[in-house]
DNA sequence: CGGGCCTCCTGAATGC
DNA sequence: TGCATTCAGGAGGCCC
């Protein structure tokens, strides 16, 4: 699953194979991976002519920049979205975007088997003293712990204030981008805290060092190259993640916890897995679960 | 508007 | 063997 550390290693690999190049060709290939561009008709058509300046990243989304063009390309990789450069004719599996260039060299192939990933042209919103120019459809997104102008307060405030389970709030990308259910995971069992507990009933400090435990562990994976878990992410080179060596929680479901040896918990939250140590992690008084009153 | 839930989709794994 | 069911999940959108 593509989060912060499989997106920007991504976004690194993109890099080498795009930037100064110009776009002479784009097929689509299945409309659904152009489904949020808002004129999707002619998505190719308005790449045309671009010259790739630049890959940026926030969370889990990359965008293109181009030479002289206040519009960018947004890309996100959902589940099993992959960028890879192919021969012109050359056969990919689940091919859903190629772009050609004018220089004859390699294509660039957005494949993706589930198709929850997506590509879509947007205005770039000037830059301003908190933030770089950024994709109007993503000002939702907030920054990721890797921004340069990513500031701690704010989150912390935010945290304090929900009222829902706190794997609820480490997953969303409006308070702070980047963390998906792998490294949600992890980083409550590096801080000994059950997924359900409640975010504002966690003290600042236990919220800091939660933090500090996601910002870890988004910087080891990414280290890794990381996580390759079902095969359905891999580099822009093709190679896979290594970090899955070293999930402690993350599909461990019934395996013994690498700090207590208690056999971990496995459990539906939100539609998704999740897993804990029920020792390490015990279960909060109150949980975000409604209770009767 | 905060919170919770539904939906989109494919292919591997599992069940009978 | 083969067909049907289950599961995985990011995030937009909808409902209360």
């Amino acid at each position: 699953m593509p989060e912060l550390p499989e997106v920007e290693t991504v976004r690194k690999g993109l890099g080498p194979l795009c930037e100064g190049r110009e776009i002479a060709g784009v097929i689509v290939y299945h409309p659904r991976a152009i489904r949020r561009d808002p004129k999707s008709k002619t998505f190719g058509q308005r790449l045309v002519g671009k010259k790739i300046s630049s890959v940026k990243r926030r969370g889990k989304y990359l965008w293109l920049t181009f030479a002289n063009s206040s519009q960018c390309l947004v890309a996100h990789l959902g589940l099993s979205g992959q960028f890879r450069p192919a021969r012109p004719g050359e056969v990919v599996a689940h091919e859903r975007v190629r772009f050609n260039f004018d220089d004859q060299m390699a294509d660039l192939v957005f494949c993706d088997q589930r198709t929850f990933g997506a590509l879509f042209i947007d205005d770039l919103l000037p830059a301003s003293p908190a933030d770089i120019e950024s994709p109007s459809l993503i000002s939702h997104i907030a920054l990721d712990p890797f921004d340069p102008n990513f500031a701690i307060d704010p989150v912390l405030d935010k945290f304090s204030r929900r009222n829902v389970a706190i794997k609820t709030v480490l997953l969303d990308q409006t308070v702070l981008s980047g963390v998906g259910n792998i490294y949600a995971d992890e980083s409550l069992w590096r801080s000994k805290i059950h997924p359900l507990t409640r975010s504002n009933h966690l003290s600042r400090k236990r919220l800091s060092v939660l933090l500090t435990h996601v910002n870890d562990v988004l910087s080891e994976a990414l280290g890794s190259g990381g996580t390759t878990f079902d095969g359905l992410y891999v580099a822009v080179n093709g190679e896979s993640g290594r970090f899955s060596r070293s999930l402690a929680a993350y599909g461990r479901g019934g395996q013994p916890c690498h700090r207590c040896g208690a056999t971990l918990c496995r459990e539906k939250f939100a539609n998704r897995s999740s897993v804990h140590c029920p020792k390490c992690q015990p279960a909060p008084k109150l949980t975000s679960q409604k209770v009767d009153s």
